[in-house]
DNA sequence: GACAAGAGATACGTC
DNA sequence: GACGTATCTCTTGTCA
């Protein structure tokens, strides 16, 4: 058999120069000869072993080939070759020359091109041949006699065919190879390939559409980021296509005779290696003692590898409201007079400064300020360091309560200037909650803001100062002045004391549980390894899913997630629950692992130590509809549901020798509906005190109310809960796991039951279609853009949102506004209670026994007086040792 | 090639 | 519907 090898020179010689780029070969005259010793080896090793009959070397051109005429940007992506390989290379030359080792160098084609061509034409010949490259791209060739050899990493070889080539990526073809690196790319061989596609996504694509030209015809089934990446980088797959796909055409002279290895001219080779100090190599060519003494060695450290640097990023063409732009910035005139009017003014007269603190994006019950960025007009600002005679100084600026503070974020700089003992008096103006007020949907951050409104870099200090007129402008012109100012700024303080004064919890009780729940957790996971009869993570959805529906064969069909996955929700799973013994234990599993992870293990490592306090994050700037969120930890999502769950509340305590007080609103939001609505029938409902969901009930299906049964009041009360949160029939029938006609039906009855309901559903969609917005009885704003797309689905999102917006809005700003009141009545009447948690619609205290009665009469006052609507507000109340027992 | 950081997906806790 | 967090998986950049 006719054994040829060919090798891609410079395949070889940059993995070799990399493998050794730590500790590179240098000689005594300073060469780099790392590529040139790797290169050696692997052909020394090849004859050695292999005992090729035939043997080539392809080399790459100098010039431009037919890829860099097809592509222009194909130059660009080159970068520079290292010095060190462009000296080695004549080196490699002169070498192979010596081994009498026939070259080819193709002007305008590169080397895979030529080895593709030789291979093709040897196949033919009767030739067994070996491409010697570590390159993927070589994998499209392979098939029938032609095989890949690749040199491994660790030493040693790997030869691969079309079938170790398939099975290497799980492709169909090696044809596949292509279309596989025209996605994903090859950083080793400037194939730039989809940005965010990887060997995972491309494969699948591939496994789901075949090739990149079906693919790219087919965007359309695609979904999420990956339709958008397909889709935006269209030219750069095909052009990646294209460069990897290897030409098996090149015009070439095939001359079986010249290929033929044949014995080595070993007096040039002792005299390049020896000049090249490569003693052991020089040994092999040698029949006498070596005559040079000197030795290679290696040399660690310095690294020829040129550093890219990268430049500052800009941003993303981020889209612009041109009409909140206007509204900032109404005409250049006017602004300019503005700001020449506070120009000059300084310290004794100043009526407002701007202020921010440094570091920024800190804890700030954890970390002092070191810095204080003080801006009193344009031009006019200073940095004052806060050391014991700068907090002095800040001290009489941000106490005095006749000067306005302006800020970004000022719950944050309030905080951390209570670590320093600086109080902040006098009026606020957070530009942070002025924008979220106007766009409560867009980001708010410094960078975007300065961005946006202010087009360069400027200090924190300096951008609140710029932008507080104008959004105040704003703000008045779209009515929402008053939601600003007697809201969300009042707002601030109280969150800022509620946030400092933290909440405690039980850390020992949490740390029993603990130690009792992962040995749960433990066992779990050995059953259900035993149930299921092999190892897999049990943490991990996809494996899950693998091992439930392609191993144990659950189900025949399986739901898939658009990444296609199989689904493993709680949902799902529930639904298979007698499949396999199994699935309840990986439900179990996975219930126990949740509160271990989130909660048990996670709650004790956020206590504060100096405080022995949770202080968590109220974001005032957060949510579309105006709730405020919670985070590090989020003490909104406490589990309460669960028997299980609720044990977490449990070590919510109140500080010592205090009682834990909630208040709750029963049924805000529905109460907002009837109001919002006006609906007669639920306004009555509320009005008698009834129990809503089974009043529901009584109308829906049109029985007494004495005769409601549990079933039927629990199918009232999910259709009231799926009209407060606007979800669909389809939605309504999953909750309830009815028929999607039997939920059409609950819902005819329902709004025969309550017409102004359907009546004011409607009238928020039109609404929103005439104005691009909704609004709550307090003017929050939430914009729809999608209110009239063409989508349904994306338009039944808009559709919800306007209905649920000013319901849940309206709910969230009532919800401030007794927060505000508590807070103003407790001050007035210098209760020493705290106010410690909120979660939308209820509030909690850590209360003095002696004080109970006055505050539990000051938070109902406040509750349930906050606004007079067609129906009563309720707040309930509860007192206990902790927040479970306070229910 | 190995490793870490970051992004995205998935699942699930609350109102 | 609105959120925030944990975990896994995959991509990408960095250091070799």
């Amino acid at each position: 058999m006719k054994k040829l090898f060919l090798i891609d020179a410079y395949a070889l010689i940059y993995r070799s120069y990399y493998a050794f780029i730590k500790t590179p070969r240098i000689n005594s005259k300073g060469l780099n000869t790392s590529a040139i010793y790797g290169f050696v080896n692997t052909l020394e090793e090849i004859v050695k072993k292999e005992r090729p009959t035939h043997l080539a070397v392809a080399f790459d051109p100098h010039g431009p080939t037919f890829r860099h005429e097809a592509f222009e940007q194909y130059k660009a992506q080159r970068e520079a070759t290292p010095e060190d390989i462009r000296k080695a290379v004549p080196i490699i030359k002169n070498i192979v020359a010596a081994y009498n080792i026939p070259v080819f160098i193709k002007d305008g084609f590169e080397a895979d091109d030529v080895i593709g061509t030789l291979s093709k034409i040897a196949e033919s010949r009767g030739f067994e041949t070996y491409m010697v490259t570590p390159d993927k791209d070589y994998g499209q060739l392979v098939g029938g006699n032609i095989y890949m050899y690749r040199p491994r990493h660790s030493g040693g070889y790997e030869v691969m065919g079309e079938k170790e080539v398939t099975a290497k990526y799980g492709i169909q073809s090696k044809e596949q190879v292509i279309d596989l690196l025209g996605l994903m790319g090859d950083s080793s061989d400037n194939i730039p390939g989809c940005p965010g596609v990887g060997e995972k996504t491309a494969v699948k694509l591939l496994n789901d559409f075949g090739s990149i030209e079906n693919l790219l015809a087919s965007t359309d089934q695609l979904k999420g980021a990956l339709k958008t990446k397909i889709e935006s980088n269209v030219e750069n797959i095909k052009f990646s296509k294209f460069l990897a796909t290897i030409r098996t055409d090149v015009p070439l002279e095939f001359n079986e005779d010249e290929l033929k290895v044949a014995p080595a001219d070993d007096d040039k080779l002792r005299t390049l290696f020896a000049d090249l100090e490569f003693r052991q190599l020089l040994e092999k060519h040698l029949s006498g003692p070596l005559s040079s003494g000197k030795k290679e060695r290696a040399v660690g450290g310095a690294s020829a590898i040129p550093v890219k640097k990268q430049g500052p990023v800009s941003g993303d063409g981020k889209s612009v409201q041109l009409d909140m732009l206007a509204a900032l910035f109404p005409g250049e005139e006017e602004n300019k007079g503005e700001r020449r009017k506070e120009k000059g003014e300084i310290s004794p007269l100043t009526k407002s400064v701007a202020f921010a603190l440094y570091p920024l994006d800190s804890n700030p019950f954890e970390c002092k300020p070191e810095s204080i960025g003080i801006c009193y007009g344009s031009g006019n600002h200073s940095v004052i360091k806060l050391d014991e005679e700068g907090i002095a100084q800040a001290k009489k600026i941000l106490e005095n309560p006749e000067i306005e503070k302006i800020g970004h974020n000022l719950k944050y700089d309030i905080e951390m200037l209570s670590q320093v003992g600086i109080g902040v008096k006098g009026k606020m103006f957070d530009i942070m909650l002025a924008h979220y007020v106007l766009q409560p949907e867009l980001s708010h951050t410094t960078d975007y803001l300065a961005d946006i409104y202010i087009g360069r870099e400027v200090s924190k200090e300096e951008l609140a100062f710029t932008l507080k007129e104008p959004l105040l402008k704003a703000l008045k012109e779209e009515g929402q002045d008053k939601l600003f100012l007697d809201i969300e700024m009042p707002l601030v303080s109280v969150l800022s004391k509620m946030e400092s004064n933290g909440v405690r919890i039980d850390s020992d009780a949490l740390r029993a549980s603990s130690v009792s729940m992962t040995e749960t957790l433990e066992r779990l996971e050995r059953e259900i390894q035993e149930c299921a009869g092999f190892e897999f993570n049990v943490n991990s959805p996809k494996q899950i899913g693998e091992a439930l529906f392609e191993k144990l064969h659950i189900a025949e069909k399986a739901k898939k997630t658009k990444g296609g996955q199989y689904v493993t929700s709680e949902e799902v799973l529930e639904g298979y629950k007698g499949k396999h013994p199994v699935i309840s234990k990986i439900l179990e599993y996975r219930g126990v692992k949740k509160l271990l992870s989130t909660y048990i293990d996670a709650l004790p490592k956020l206590v504060n130590p100096k405080t022995g306090r949770i202080h968590t994050s109220f974001n005032q700037a957060v949510t579309a509809t105006g709730r405020l969120s919670s985070s590090n930890p989020n003490l909104q999502n406490i589990p309460v549901r669960e028997a299980q769950g609720r044990e977490i509340r449990k070590v919510f305590i109140p500080d010592d020798g205090c009682l834990f007080f909630s208040a709750d609103y029963s049924q805000i939001e529905l109460r907002l509906m009837a109001h919002l609505s006006g609906d007669n029938n639920m306004i009555e409902a509320f009005n008698s005190g009834q129990d809503i969901h089974a009043a529901t009930a009584a109308k829906i299906y049109k029985v007494a109310l004495g005769e409601v049964t549990p079933e039927m009041r629990r199918r009232a009360k999910t259709a009231n809960f799926g009209i407060i949160y606007g979800i669909s029939a389809f939605g309504l029938s999953q909750r309830l796991d009815i028929s999607r006609q039997e939920a059409k039906e609950l819902i005819d009855g329902y709004f025969a039951t309550y017409p102004e309901v359907r009546a004011f559903m409607d009238e928020s969609i039109a609404k929103a279609k005439e104005n691009g917005y909704v609004e709550t009885i307090f003017g929050r704003k939430r914009y729809l853009s999608d209110i009239n797309s063409s989508n349904s689905i994306v338009r039944g999102f808009a559709e919800r949102n306007a209905i649920n917006a000013p319901i849940q809005g309206s709910a969230a700003d009532l919800m401030k506004i007794a927060m505000i009141r508590v807070y103003n009545e407790c001050e007035r009447l210098g209760l020493k209670s705290k106010m410690i948690l909120q979660v939308h619609d209820e509030l909690n205290f850590s209360v003095f026994p002696d004080e109970l009665e006055t505050l539990k009469r000051v938070v109902v006052e406040a509750m349930q007086g906050v606004a007079s609507l067609k129906v009563p507000l309720i707040a309930d109340c509860g007192i206990g040792s902790n927040w479970v027992e306070a229910h």
